[in-house]
DNA sequence: GCAAGACATAGATGATGATCAATGGATGGA
DNA sequence: TCCATCCATTGATCATCATCTATGTCTTGC
């Protein structure tokens, strides 16, 4: 249970059900940490959470992930966010990209529309990790 | 009230005691706008949270602020982090400034030392905005 | 007053990243 | 089959940043 803030990451690997042992993705990294403020971090898992930080540490990517989050059933097509901004779309998609690599949005693809939809529980432990408060229940 | 989440930012400016108008420091911004997850994110509260994203996203500065929080009386002096490192003091200065001009640590000078210390409400309110659940009362 | 120690600043450099124009790949309709 | 549309990738450019060495600015003790 997350919100118990056992420190696995710095103890052994965690093994992921059918999932390869040892390596952590930012977001379970997160997961898995006691908030910064009780303890403090590794450089391992520093090294784990600074990419998802970086991902976030963007004006375009904040308010994409926001608007998607946002939207009507917590996803939005590409399209529609293209629109809000004054980029170009290989930009926009660029940053979708990077939102999507470090495990913040998910990606489906429908017809010829890509969705994207934000990981709620992701933003959650990320935001329990940096507030210091139990993460929504997930 | 903050968890109270009223967009204040989109609407007036915020009239601080004996201080600027119109200007609102990253953490001030943090702390009077709704989680993420709830609205979308104008672009100027984007601009002014970045920032402060920004200056978490990296693994030194992550470590520092950890390490600073989980310090006996929740400041620690410059000397102390030095040795934490494997880096040289100007580096770890450089990034303690950095911490300092988004308003996420404290600075006291008390004889020869530097004491950082921890702003836990900026962190509670980051946490909270991108959480989405409501800070720890302020 | 002077030397020593604790931090900060300045300047330089190599790496990373945000952005765009151009192009490629896939999907669905005519 | 061919075209139009949606989205991703490539390659290039300019800006930002992490880090270092060298130097400056305090404060304290002698």
């Amino acid at each position: 249970m997350v919100a118990m803030y056992i420190d696995i990451c710095q103890y052994s690997r965690v093994s992921k059900s059918a999932g390869s042992l040892l390596t952590l993705t930012p977001v379970e990294t997160v997961a898995c940490c006691s908030p910064l403020t009780s303890r403090p971090l590794t450089a391992d898992q520093a090294d784990r959470i600074a990419p998802l930080l970086k991902a976030l540490a963007d004006p375009v990517r904040l308010r994409l992930l926001s608007l998607v989050a946002s939207h009507a059933d917590g996803e939005a097509c590409v399209c529609d966010l293209n629109d809000a901004f004054d980029l170009s779309q290989p930009t926009i998609s660029h940053h979708l990209k990077v939102l999507h690599e470090v495990g913040l949005l998910d990606r489906s693809k429908r017809g010829v529309w890509v969705y994207y939809a934000v990981r709620r529980e992701a933003l959650a432990d990320l935001g329990a990790l940096i507030g210091g408060v139990a993460a929504t229940a997930g």
